[in-house]
DNA sequence: TAATAATAAGTGAGTATTCATTCATTAACA
DNA sequence: TGTTAATGAATGAATACTCACTTATTATTA
């Protein structure tokens, strides 16, 4: 009945934001330069978002799904810890090199102290975490003496950190790959299962 | 010869950015919200900084510095590996709880990609994971298949996002005390020596 | 089929406000 | 008095957001 709306459009704000905000931080990131490099008008990304800051939260909310929804299909191939595990941070570099500015955007913001994380993002995280150690430790894969923040520690923490120093080029400017997965792989197993 | 300058003045002015950042963000925390909240003139931050960026640049060298003091003040006491990773813990416990705001200032920059650490800062924390490593190696304390980055890994990656989850809120209203950093080190303990 | 009415997509100049920065001025001390 | 600390009004650029408008598309008529 009407002109039909370009979704092109809405994902390009959503990636114009994402990438400006990696590349120069919440407040350095405009309402007209994310425009300009959506190639949209300055008031169109009010026909989509009341304001800049639910823009950027309804962002960190989608990059906290897709994070979650990765870490729950990897957990559907689940046969042994080990195995999951190795899958998991394997394709976790895959991700992050895939969408390497979604990653950073994600990393900044869960480490950003004027966003909260979604509640329920949470409490699905806290409980995957629950989850798989209950599973883990039926199997006698691991051990009694393990937590949930272990998991959450071989999940979240340590991969993330690790991957994300070689973002940031800690290591110079090498990028993150099978070698690199495997290694965070190993110093994860060794917390878990003390050989 | 002539009027004496008040160093309280500074250091307020230090202290009231730190915790605006914290508070606000970057962007939000504008200059004259930070001399307000320092009890300054707007101008007077130009006596001592030639820029917002440049202010938040040297409170961030300071965190980092501060930081690696307290490892390195740490370290002097070494006897095991064990016994200096359990006080180390346990004290930047304390350190977080005397300074969070600084605490959460330092853990938001290392994490945003429009900042960059300290090369110096950086060489130097690398060198001292080496030197602890190679050290716990000798006294057959740590085994030979952990490397620098597990070091870096139990030093810094795991306690440091551990007590900023605390910090967060994400187990509610909680500090992290003596327990939770006996916590992280057990977690950290069986990464480095599988029993 | 051709003309037009109806609807929603998309625009961008305009607004009030806030921003970082400057500098002429004043206050406090030697 | 001479020197420096400290002020805060002034400035122009930039900000987030608004809204009256244009444009493309479809439905309905003649």
């Amino acid at each position: 009945m009407a002109r039909i709306s370009d979704p092109a459009k809405l994902e390009n704000i959503k990636k114009a934001t994402v990438s400006m905000i990696v590349e120069k931080g919440y407040g350095g990131a405009s309402i007209s330069a994310i425009a300009a490099k959506a190639g949209v008008a300055d008031g169109y990304l009010y026909r989509h978002y009341p304001s800049k800051t639910e823009l950027v939260r309804d962002l960190f909310s989608e990059s906290t799904a897709m994070f979650f929804d990765y870490l729950q299909k990897e957990l559907e191939h689940y046969t042994t810890f080990t195995d999951f595990i190795t899958r998991y941070h394997r394709g976790l570099v895959d991700l992050i090199n895939e969408k390497t500015d979604h990653a950073k955007f994600f990393i900044q913001l869960i480490n950003d102290f004027t966003f909260e994380i979604d509640e329920t993002a949470k409490q699905s995280i806290l409980d995957l975490c629950h989850r798989t150690l209950e599973r883990g430790q039926r199997d006698h894969e691991i051990p009694a003496t393990c937590s949930s923040l272990d998991i959450y520690t071989v999940m979240v923490i340590v991969p993330l950190q690790i991957f994300s120093l070689y973002l940031k080029g800690f290591f110079g400017k090498i990028t993150p790959d099978g070698k690199t997965a495997a290694m965070v792989t190993h110093t994860c197993l060794k917390l878990i299962r003390p050989s």
